[in-house]
DNA sequence: CGCCTGTCCTTGAAACTTGAACAAATAGGT
DNA sequence: ACCTATTTGTTCAAGTTTCAAGGACAGGCG
């Protein structure tokens, strides 16, 4: 229904998507939704847990003492408190993630990633890191990577507009 | 966990991302859950429902009767019968979707758009058109809206092998 | 101090997704 | 006609996500 017309645009009309943009549109959805698939279930079958759950691990494995903050591991992973809670739970029940109390802030919990957590990213972290380059980096020259490195930062600051990048958005 | 050496891949290591790659890997990430997201939440809000169910609705509405065997459907969407079986019930049960028997084959079934579908399609279209001109092609310049179709259309492909686009790979 | 107000995180129920198992029907031989 | 393999769509159970609600604490202010 992004498709309607094709003519212009006659006053309080919706500016509906041209033929050209439609095709983006819709590569886009079928591209983000096959690659997202994709790498779930080769997650799911090779490490026990889904895509996103996976990347809580990352997450955690590259912060100070492989632990973060729970607000702070929400945010990197672009997820709600609410979802990232049950995650976690469920990470615990895993054995590849622990809790554990603030002591500054008696309001506050750690997401602590285990050793048998960090056993599991190095063991299917290689997969892992094949199967996205077989989906998405062997398939793009050099150029094409770096335009969607672009348009990705973007579209990622348009919807979220603050997360300090290479500049400072705020003095602008 | 992309994220390890950066240095060459010494024999059997498996070849991790660059810093480059990662970065792009990483705005991909990003980018792609945030827009998908704010989609599923706007169309939960103005439409009553999830994005990949109103794809359904926009596919059934295209589809020469307003109508598609469940299996087409599911393709057109990329989904699996399984989830699209589950989909319909619930659209059946907002009434945007009625399921038909089909005559020529005693198993099949075709979704059909109700005209209460329809009606929601075109009350909410526009401002899912809006939503997705703001998120994105209003921050993009042509030649990245270009690039990225191009992007998106060879990563579709190149996780779904078939799907007729305008050359017949079966004939190469 | 005592009282707001906001932040941090969890919970519970409902909605949605997944994968395997299944029944029914068709298609393809033999 | 017959037997097998495949296709079609559904169902079940287990897992995940969402949304609204709520408990606990922190920070600021009179």
């Amino acid at each position: 229904m992004e498709t309607m017309n094709t003519a212009s645009a006659p006053a309080d009309e919706p500016q509906w998507l041209t033929a050209e943009e439609q095709r983006v549109w819709r590569a886009y959805l079928h591209a983000t939704t096959l690659l997202e698939d994709h790498l779930d279930r080769q997650l799911q079958r090779d490490a026990g847990m889904p895509h996103i759950y996976y990347g809580l691990l990352v997450g955690l494995a590259e912060a100070p003492h492989r632990r973060l903050r729970m607000t702070e591991l929400a945010m990197q992973a672009k997820i709600t408190r609410s979802r990232l809670s049950h995650a976690v739970a469920r990470l615990e029940k895993s054995g590849w993630v622990r809790r554990e109390d603030c002591p500054s802030d008696k309001r506050g919990q750690f997401a602590v990633l285990t050793d048998a957590g960090l056993e599991v990213l190095r063991r299917t972290a290689p997969g892992h890191v094949t199967a996205v380059r077989q989906a998405l980096f062997d398939r793009l020259t050099p150029e094409q990577q770096k335009s969607l490195g672009e348009i990705m930062q973007i579209v990622a600051e348009g919807l979220q507009p603050n997360e300090a990048g290479a500049d400072l958005p705020w003095l602008r």
